[in-house]
DNA sequence: AATCACGCTTGATCCAGATCAAGTTTATTT
DNA sequence: AAATAAACTTGATCTGGATCAAGCGTGATT
């Protein structure tokens, strides 16, 4: 399981023996079977979990009862409610797994004592929210800018892997379209070509 | 200048004396007129600017030439083409003046050396980018799930800075709607109470 | 192997918000 | 202070994608 970790840490930062320790230390590992809760809206967020096996996604639900995806975290990513995880207020996303998984997870205050005792993970973890943050732009800027055909080809172009691997129906969620719109698009670039 | 740009990092972290001189000796100054442009999409993004002063917005333009705006910074923020900056590759976005503006700006290499000089800086920016994932993660389920006044109303509490200083067709653009749209939304809110 | 349930498809209809087209008001520039 | 150009409003019309409704596969569950 810390191999994943530690080999996606080792991307970004080099680190010691003793810091790999240290690291350890801090993160507490949890099996999720498929369709199991990490968190449910309205709950604190006590975990930042790190995917080291399976799938699971993040979402929430609007007042209509609609899912709308977040995110989807596979291997070597990383999922939590950031929001409610750094202020401590009740999370407005839910938390489940698609697929069996396996997870690393740290509490904020450990995450806090972990980045003042490692204080290169302050630096892992700001590459980590700066790339991130420019596939969120990414994001945004498709949902704005352009229509559901052109959202769909951008994503299996730029993520090949939640094609294949997630359910269509997620997926429409995930660029904010219904499934019927999702499944025409599919049907019409099948036909086109 | 550099008063606003330490009393934005010491409120996240704290340095030293001797940290404040180097943080300074790695960013110059600069004074941008209303209109006039800091990066221009194709033009590779040289530099990660702090507003010191003034009133700065980052847009896309599409290929109908519409402009979709990513995000507007004022005294206290941070503009730049993130994706640009930490890659290299050309920018996809145009950023330039709103107001008569002020900065302090730092290149990526610069960038790179300071947080190698000056840890405690990659702690600084954790923080910043997190916070800024939280809002983006906002904006984007308030993008796809949201009604056009919902989108509006939510600005208006959460944002009220913005919509005090931002020209209404900016605003517009900002939430994903057209000018007119936008418009219509305010009169309607006006009249119903 | 039969039933059930869920995901996917296809068709018909509807609607929020875009687009097009004038005006009007408010800033800039000369 | 006149001229010009932005920014905003209002109305009429159009449309991409949602919604509603029904049927079809395919893989779990008994």
């Amino acid at each position: 399981m810390f191999e994943v970790l530690f080999s996606h840490i080792l991307d970004k930062v080099s680190l010691t023996v003793e810091e790999m320790d240290i690291i350890k230390s801090f993160f507490s590992h949890k099996v999720l079977r498929k369709r199991q809760y990490l968190l449910q809206e309205g709950d604190v967020c006590k975990y930042m979990s790190f995917v080291g096996k399976g799938l699971l996604r993040s979402y929430n639900i609007d007042e209509k009862g609609d899912e709308h995806m977040i995110v989807f975290a596979w291997e070597g990513w990383w999922i939590s409610d950031i929001s409610s995880f750094s202020s401590g207020e009740k999370a407005v996303f839910n938390i489940d797994a698609i697929e069996d998984s396996e997870l690393l997870m740290i509490t904020p205050a450990d995450f806090e004592a972990l980045t003042l005792k490692v204080p290169i993970m302050d630096r892992y973890f700001r590459i980590l929210f700066q790339n991130s943050l420019v596939t969120k732009e990414r994001r945004l800027m498709s949902s704005i800018t352009h229509t559901a055909e052109e959202k769909y080809t951008q994503l299996a172009e730029r993520n090949p892997e939640i094609i294949q691997r997630i359910p269509q129906n997620l997926i429409a969620s995930y660029l904010g379209l219904a499934p019927e719109t999702l499944s025409r698009i599919k049907k019409n670039l099948a036909s086109r070509k």
